[in-house]
DNA sequence: CTGTTAGCGCGTTCAC
DNA sequence: GTGAACGCGCTAACAG
């Protein structure tokens, strides 16, 4: 009869469930607090016992169980991060970032792709909240401002990547890129080279980026004291069809060269290689007849033909100070919110303007 | 006394710790176990109750705690995967394609880098086995033989991804790109453009890959009755310093044409961009003067001039394949490795040999 | 239908 | 130095 019962238990204990520490107190004829107490190397236990305890446990390779001992610490070293898509190298390089920090801080990242789907977004944050994270990052949100009221609820540290906060409470944190400044930084430097006649290719969706960088643009040219004309300013029509960034540089770029403009600043790399293709096409030179500036910095725009002149992004410095400041907001220190400088770099698609 | 006992704890649930279900039995004046039942809709429960429960959960803010599920049900509902770099976007969409599915399957992903270094793999997967993940997928590990004795512990399913796994024991699986299909593919279509002068530039790491690319390349030059030469197959010195794909390219080209070659298939498509630049600078006109055909199908490869023929890899797919994988063994389903075909994607980098 | 009890694996008093 | 007992939050078995 007890034989018949401990047959069952046994095969389950080999089969499926993993050593825990009854197992080797009962194996080592001790109490499971005495394992315990020496596996953590408490003074409390006798030097021989430990030894011969933890030897007992390499034996039987005993691994920790995470999940309990959460339950007892209330701890879980693990934040959630949520990105738009996980494919974008954009997003790589941001979580690759976030990673570095996290690991030397012993944390765990676990990773949620929205696909831009507010339902999704929401839907991947409550999880992290379900299970317990210890923080959460958020990236690049369009539909941001939808979440104050669900999110406020929320007591977990909470840094948004790459989203306008100004209109936020003091719930949330933030880091992003200057956008305007970098538009602003293109300008300037096409400026610089003598030109005069800029133009602004951009993108149809309303974001706050797209925003911002053609604000850039225009405050670069006011301060320069230059003319600006609605003609050098090319927008598609948001009504269209989502198109591709790349298509909508190609074919918005011609108009551009009838109004007679000599550089372009184009909302980012996607966009200027598509107007870098529009140019092979129209027999125009870059930068010889045309100068053109991207933004991005995206590992694309230096192997182009010409190698593209583009405003730096640094995401990978976006994630790891995200998630620094993550870090701090869990140790209970006051944060700023962050608005990173992007920088220039120069590189073969923009030139002197040649007076023909 | 009494009061004094109460008000810190009182506190102390305020501020921290979240409501749990002994916290709203209480206010409904009930025992814990109806309130788990009515919020699991269990039918013992009168719905009248059951309503109100709810509704008072609802209240409170309750967000059910999924550590201490995790310990009852002995299940984490999560999947850990190690690549060696997040940043790169092979491994982005490698990622995406299991996120996809693991989301579909009520999975979580626990992301990991090991930046190609044996410990860091090694350091990750044990953390998982600590975190009892429900299944690990490792990416391209080159290390991966030294992986078999360490891992052989481990009792989760496992699934490795472009790991050559021929003389791995039956306690892995995996899903892996065939890398001499592959070269063979190339090879066979610059064949068919009337190319028998065909050279090949590779890698000096001694990858399954680099290795497998190459007897691709040869295969299909002996299947076609093609006479190969030693002269036609660059490979740059191992001992060298590690110098990036691209200088590869640049550098090695040269010697190739010299030798004679009319067309190159190239190891990847950063070698072939590499090779792309250097015919610039040799007044080579690709393809009219030479073809290039490269390999992984980067979003690279479609944005050079001109947009590269070259083989396509299949991240995604093989992500989305691998978690199904993982999915299916942990239902003990018996499963195949697999072995996937990548195919050709024809641009504009080849073309008819000419001869002149 | 509902309450009581036990137990998931572990850390931690509090006694001995 | 060591063991017994309790609790982390929840589900499930067993009583009523």
């Amino acid at each position: 009869m007890l034989i018949l019962f401990t047959l069952p238990i046994a095969l389950l204990n080999m089969s499926k469930r993993k050593t825990s520490i009854e197992d080797i107190a009962r194996k080592a004829g001790v109490s499971h607090s005495t394992v315990s107490r020496a596996l953590r190397d408490s003074k409390l236990i006798s030097s021989k016992v430990r030894e011969e305890i933890k030897k007992l446990a390499q034996e039987m390779n005993y691994v920790p169980n995470a999940i309990a001992q959460s339950l007892q610490n209330q701890r879980t070293y693990t934040v959630g991060v949520v990105v738009t898509s996980i494919a974008d190298p954009f997003f790589g390089e941001l979580v690759e970032g976030i990673e570095q920090v996290a690991r030397e801080a012993k944390l765990n990242v676990l990773l949620s792709a929205s696909h831009g789907d507010f339902e999704q977004e929401i839907a991947a944050i409550e999880n992290f909240h379900y299970r317990r994270v210890e923080g959460i990052l958020v990236a690049d949100s369009r539909v941001s401002k939808q979440y104050t009221p669900k999110l406020t609820q929320f007591t977990v540290p909470t840094v948004l990547i790459n989203i306008d906060t100004e209109d936020q409470g003091k719930t949330f944190h933030s880091v992003a890129i200057d956008d305007r400044l970098g538009g602003s930084l293109a300008v300037k430097h096409l400026i610089e080279l003598g030109h005069t006649c800029i133009g602004y290719l951009g993108v149809g969706d309303g974001s706050k980026a797209a925003q911002q960088r053609l604000e850039g643009y225009q405050m670069a040219l006011a301060q320069a004291g230059i003319a600006q004309n609605p003609d050098w300013i090319a927008i598609p029509n948001p009504d269209h069809e989502i198109i591709k960034d790349l298509d909508i540089g190609k074919k918005m770029l011609p108009q551009l060269v009838e109004a007679g403009v000599t550089s372009i600043f184009c909302y980012n790399d996607m966009v200027a290689v598509g107007a870098l293709l529009a140019c092979k096409e129209l027999g125009l030179s870059v930068p010889r007849d045309l100068s053109l500036v991207g933004f991005d910095n995206t590992a694309l725009s230096s192997y182009v033909t010409p190698p593209l002149t583009t405003v730096s992004q640094r995401m990978l410095e976006m994630g790891k100070l995200a998630m620094t400041m993550l870090l701090d907001l869990s140790q209970g220190k006051t944060v700023e919110n962050l608005l990173l400088s992007p920088f220039l770099v120069k590189r073969d698609s923009t030139d002197i303007k040649l007076y023909r």
